[in-house]
DNA sequence: ATCGTTATTGCAAACGATTTGCAATTGGCG
DNA sequence: CGCCAATTGCAAATCGTTTGCAATAACGAT
């Protein structure tokens, strides 16, 4: 957590109560989380939801956490490792929303392929997966 | 054409003149398209939002259009071919928003080795690609 | 061709997620 | 401890999309 917060130093960006709690949210939740999950989570803290979200868009920006778009038009949010870029995929329950980390990913390869083909530079993919969880089923 | 609103006739469904035009821009227009695109293509038609937005779901609820999610907060929709699926992705360009149609798609036996990992079963995906296009880069 | 039933439309209001303006508050360096 | 810029809360504004409702149009029956 001290790390975390470290991250925030230093860039003319101030370590306020809430962000403090944003954090500690998101770090005992590793899933993407929406606003308004966050809010609810907060517990003690009370936190506007405008401040969440500019929050959360603060983070993103410094590439603290990472936005992950699973469908439905909400945003969600992962705290990111120090290390890796974040970049990763999930398995979502199409009946209970159950989120489940994936660690394939798309070929390499064929991304390569498919960016030459068509003369694109700097290619990534959003992927996620959708099926019915073994409790739903 | 015909066959298009033949596929609508039969199922306590009218063959509207918004409708027939809705498709009819579809039609020449073999990319995703927001409503608000629809809309304004229509030319001398002219069709409230709403008509759009419902004559949409209905098309897709028939299967005659199919829905993509390109990761912007806009839903947008393809017509379908009359025999497959519909089942492709896109390469978006980050700039210009140019889209590609993609015939890659994520290795089934891998989607297989996932869902059978998780214990999911009626696993699917969205896939969808994003880089520079050559005139944008 | 006309009629009646019922689907469909336009319009405006309602919505949910997200953003923004602004005045009040607060973090952190000096 | 005090100052000033960064941050917050609050309310209003936006954006895409949905919905209620009365007016309108399709189309099978007459």
């Amino acid at each position: 957590m001290p790390e975390l917060t470290d991250r925030l130093r230093g860039k003319s960006r101030r370590i306020t109560g809430q962000r403090e709690a944003i954090l500690g949210v998101l770090r005992h939740h590793p899933h993407p989380m929406s606003s308004k999950e966050v809010q609810s989570r907060l517990g003690g803290e009370d936190c506007d939801l405008a401040t969440i979200y500019r929050s959360l868009h603060l983070l993103e920006s410094i590439g603290m956490v990472k936005r992950f778009d699973l469908g439905d038009g909400v945003a969600r949010y992962e705290l990111m490792g120090t290390d890796d870029d974040g970049h990763h995929h999930h398995l979502i329950c199409r009946q209970c929303a159950e989120v489940v980390e994936i660690e394939d990913c798309f070929p390499r390869k064929l991304e390569e392929e498919i960016a030459r083909r068509n003369g694109y530079t700097k290619v990534t993919h959003r992927l996620e997966f959708f099926g019915l969880c073994p409790n739903c089923r």
